[in-house]
DNA sequence: ATAGGGTTAG
């Protein structure tokens, strides 16, 4: 009879174990495993050890974020606890970014080997992790040491766990050393060390890598096509102070590679279209974006928020901002990156009060801001000459969202009163705000100084910004513009003397047109291309016909002291104006041109180009160094205020 | 169990 009870009385523990497994397989959020919990406790009257792993093990790798307390309250209230449990809860503080408490449960677990609780390769490769995120490189070589004393060194996962370790702290000798002494080191083992490689930027090191890497796939080719692509995106590669044409060397090389990893038959993946996406942003490669487009929607990758915003900001940067739109409309879930970019995207084009309104709408929808949310709207009012709604969003950035400006924010202001002609209260902000300023702060301030025709301060900031970028050819070119407007030539043969003497090369001006998906690229006075004399004959009708229809040349623009007739050849054969011939020439009537420039336009090529876009009827749209021009009927969406 | 992804001033 006893026996029986008790036979009984296992079977049905053993059923509510097995419920409770159950349950916890479909448990997707931490408030359906408090329930599992609950029932646990209420049905479990001994302890169950295995259950008790089950129930961090799940709650640690939920989707959602977890609430650490808990999972902390769950792992004490064990009132054993082997290696397994031990490990997993230093799997929730690593996951739950909180990386030090890994660390200091580790050094707890080691004590606790009377419990016969004892490291093993998953918690070394755990901590290892940890102090990669911290850059600790001292606890991480001492805990390197149990490695070799508790007899893990062979082992293939805590190896590839010290490469990454040794990599994030700086130390990638070690990592190498590492990764030299494995036996058989495999794909991650490469990967760890070649996404650290692209992290620092270190691109010719990862590609020496990627290159001797035994086998490749879709992870390897991903981080070495990103590495490329965010070193050709000239945001960010700008602290690397890499030039223009650094910067599309890189682009060029990832198109290379991706190119590369279709023939060595690895099929591209969702991240290979993020990478692919910003090098076409960056390039400004409508056609081909729209191909990467296509080409996602024929392989049903789908559109997910990162991709979207991916496309929505290739759009943006590629001067397509109606399509920017359509994305930004058919994503049904956007979250702060989406906003920005969309924010950047209006901004750029000049569309200043919509990027305000986006953002109302995106406060709305309770999306909360960050800091770059804020350079895009101040961006938005800079470009469009907002200066009071400027200093609104300036202000209540700390007012009401909790954010300190940054010098980025300062330098935004600096623009939006500068352009505006405020350019004493600009000179205020600069004296007044919490950073010394940077070059970039000091060239707003110049391009202001430019407009407004204002020589003495230009001449103060021009000090300042040559002293912290003495070898930028721009920063000379930008003051010999404003000596030259002011007529001030000996001051202009002085800076062409100095430039000389310091031996900085000037960058040409160029710019792109894309024709069947393919970039024409032309600098002044470009003889080289095949179709060389047509472009000319095209550019000799288009100046006439601009001419009879009131177009002059703004010889004020040019930066030399020569003859009317010689000034007016100079501005007649800019890049721009040739790449519009070019364009005019081989697209149908009627179809949109696209130019990019290197660098800003000039006076009269905007003139010029208002004209054309009249006689010829044509949308021509054009992305400068700054932002983008839609001409259309003879004016420009930019209503001259750039 | 370890590896890869989207926004940033002119």
């Amino acid at each position: 009879m006893v026996d029986c009870l008790n036979v009984n009385a296992i079977r049905m523990r053993k059923g509510i174990e097995q419920r409770i497994a159950s349950l916890l397989k479909d448990t997707k959020t931490q408030k359906q495993l408090l329930q599992v919990h609950a029932f646990y406790i209420k049905t479990c009257s001994s302890h169950n050890r295995f259950l008790q792993a089950k129930l961090l093990g799940t709650l640690v790798s939920l989707p959602t974020p977890i609430d650490l307390h808990y999972a902390r309250a769950l792992f004490d209230s064990f009132p054993l606890r082997d290696t397994f449990i031990w490990n997993t809860m230093i799997r929730a503080y690593l996951y739950a970014q909180n990386p030090q408490h890994s660390v200091t449960l580790y050094f707890q677990m080691l004590l606790h080997h009377d419990e016969h609780v004892s490291v093993d390769s998953f918690s070394l490769s755990l901590v290892f992790q940890a102090c990669g995120r911290l850059l600790d490189w001292e606890k991480g070589t001492k805990i390197h040491t149990h490695v070799l004393k508790l007899g893990f060194a062979p082992d293939l996962f805590v190896q590839t766990a010290l490469i990454e370790m040794y990599a994030k702290c700086g130390h990638l000798d070690y990592a190498c050393k590492v990764l030299d002494s494995m036996e058989e080191p495999d794909l991650v083992s490469y990967n760890v060390l070649l996404v650290e490689y692209v992290r620092i930027g270190e691109i010719k090191m990862a590609h020496q890598l990627f290159n001797r890497m035994p086998q490749r796939d879709l992870v390897s080719w991903n981080t070495i096509i990103h590495g490329y692509a965010s070193l050709g995106d000239v945001g960010t590669a700008h602290k690397l102070s890499h030039t223009d044409v650094e910067h599309r060397q890189q682009s060029n090389e990832a198109l290379k590679l991706f190119h590369e990893m279709q023939v060595a038959n690895v099929v591209p993946d969702r991240v290979t279209m993020l990478s692919v996406l910003s090098v076409c942003a960056s390039l400004g490669a409508l056609g081909m974006g729209k191909m990467v487009h296509e080409y996602i929607e024929r392989n049903e990758i789908g559109i997910d928020m990162k991709l979207g915003t991916s496309l929505l900001d290739m759009y943006a940067k590629c001067g397509d901002i109606d399509n920017a739109l359509r994305m930004f409309e058919l994503l049904d879930h956007k979250d702060v990156f989406t906003w920005s970019v969309m924010i950047m995207g209006l901004a750029n084009h000049g569309f200043g009060e919509q990027a305000l309104a986006c953002f109302s709408k995106m406060i709305t929808e309770g999306i909360k801001p960050n800091d770059v949310t804020f350079i895009g709207l101040l961006s938005a009012c800079s470009h469009s000459g907002l200066v009071d709604k400027g200093w609104v969003c300036f202000k209540s950035m700390s007012c009401l969202y909790g954010f300190s400006p940054q010098i980025e924010h300062y330098g935004c202001m600096v623009d939006i009163l500068g352009r505006a002609g405020l350019l004493e209260e600009a000179r205020e902000l600069i004296r007044t705000m919490p950073f010394a300023p940077d070059a970039i702060v000091w060239r707003a301030f110049l391009g202001a100084c430019k407009i407004h025709k204002n020589v003495d301060l230009a001449q103060e900031a021009t000090l300042n910004l040559l002293e912290l970028e003495p070898h930028i050819d721009g920063n000379y070119l930008l003051l010999s513009n404003i000596y030259s407007q002011a007529k001030k030539w000996d001051r202009v043969v002085m800076l062409r003397r100095s430039m000389k003497c310091s031996n900085i090369q000037r960058v040409p001006g160029s710019s792109s047109v894309e024709v069947d998906n393919t970039v024409y690229e032309f600098v002044s006075g470009d003889k080289s291309h095949p179709k060389s004399l047509e472009i000319y004959e095209m550019l000799e009708e288009v100046l006439d016909r601009i001419q009879c229809a009131g177009y002059e040349p703004l010889t004020t623009s040019t930066v030399q002291d020569v003859d009317e007739q010689e000034k007016q050849n100079a501005l007649a054969t800019h890049s721009e104006k040739l790449a519009i011939a070019y364009g005019l020439l081989t697209t149908p009537p009627g179809s949109p041109i696209r130019i990019f420039k290197n660098l800003r336009v000039c006076e009269d090529c905007h003139l010029s180009i208002k004209f054309i876009s009249k006689v010829y009827q044509r949308k021509i749209i054009v992305r400068d160094r700054n932002r983008f021009h839609h001409f259309y009927g003879g004016s420009c969406s930019c209503r001259d205020y750039w």
